[in-house]
DNA sequence: ACCTGAACACCGTTCAAGT
DNA sequence: ACCTGAACACCGTTCAAGT
């Protein structure tokens, strides 16, 4: 028993990480247990509480690491520097192309909540700022003219709804309309709101 | 021990499903689970399953009394026939209100995932569809020149991108920007989308 | 027919004990 | 210092046994 010193820190943690993101893939977020991960890396239950915190500590270790994969993807859809129009398209597509590829480990980004009163901690609070950080920066390119304070309430309210298309649309449940593809629905939503932010000087609310 | 016959079967059913709807207020889903359902009702274990399949079929039931209550919410907000533009307006007020006062039963409803190959019943995907009828049908009287398809995928872009801002709003992960409200990024998203798509010809991927 | 409670196979987490 | 494995308090589900 006790001290075989095969991996250090780091590489156990790695490797319980690679395991989680394994088991997830397979069986989704609620396939994932400290049991199942410790035997698929030779370990016991115990060993896992000296490199986490908990299995919640985990998986949002596990889920920062998906945000920096998606992240990665959003930056190459972006790399050429397409005109702003073009770039939010593909910011979408991107994240599309990430929730159809890589389903589970990115549904557990939402899947997982936190026990009431805990927060996540900064190191994920920011990789998801700067993604969002992406699409506020086009839609700046796109109008030049509207104040700072519009294009972040316009890049929410965008990035919002793209992200509500594809949890619906990868929730079977909700499978309520046939024939239409994430990707059809997500036009229609960029085709007309960027039409609308544009187009016109006065929110509808405003008008008659 | 056995045979009580304190309630019918029916009766059973709906102490249990309100057992279980307390403790998702309570507690969220994670909080749920058959011991505390039938510690709550003065059952034991085993009487459950002569009323449920299982855990899963249990939610998927409560989650229906879910749907029927925000289905109420929702006619109620189009019931004085509002002009369109405001139609649209009120019921997603409405979804919003509903999900800031039964944030974790409203959540249930999302967070609740049937295993690999089972799908939800046919009741289930009808009320989902009828809530939905109502938000097409406001767009259709908003767009007369439309044709059907265009406005179920307009009805299904909008919706989702409301449902978008919700859930994300109510994540306090995704709280990356601070200060606007649901209801602001609400109002841009409608606003913006409702402009684009009654002010111009063509969606701007058929612009220059 | 209804209901119990023991049984089984799982959980997450802790911690004394071993090297 | 690292790691084990038993222990504890939970799970969901089944089913023989009782009334």
């Amino acid at each position: 028993m006790g001290r075989r010193n095969d991996h250090t820190r780091e590489e156990l943690r790695e490797i319980a990480l690679q395991a989680a993101e394994e088991l997830v893939a397979a069986d989704g977020l609620d396939g994932l247990s400290t049991r199942k991960v410790v035997t698929r890396i030779g370990y016991t239950v115990g060993s896992l509480y000296m490199v986490f915190r908990n299995l919640d500590d985990l998986i949002v270790q596990m889920n920062e690491r998906t945000l920096d994969d998606l992240g990665k993807q959003l930056t190459v859809a972006v790399a050429d520097q397409p005109p702003p129009a073009q770039a939010i398209r593909a910011l979408a597509q991107a994240y599309i192309g990430f929730a159809l590829t890589e389903t589970p480990r990115w549904l557990a980004i939402y899947q997982h909540r936190l026990p009431e009163g805990q927060t996540v901690p900064d190191s994920f609070s920011e990789k998801v700022a700067g993604m969002f950080a992406l699409v506020q920066q086009q839609l700046a390119l796109l109008c030049p003219c509207r104040s700072p304070d519009d294009i972040t309430l316009a890049a929410r309210a965008l990035w919002s709804g793209i992200h509500g298309v594809c949890i619906l649309g990868f929730d079977q449940k909700l499978e309520f309309v046939g024939g239409r593809s994430i990707a059809e629905v997500t036009d229609s939503l960029l085709d007309h709101y960027l039409a609308g932010l544009m187009g016109l000087g006065y929110p509808l609310s405003q008008q008659a």
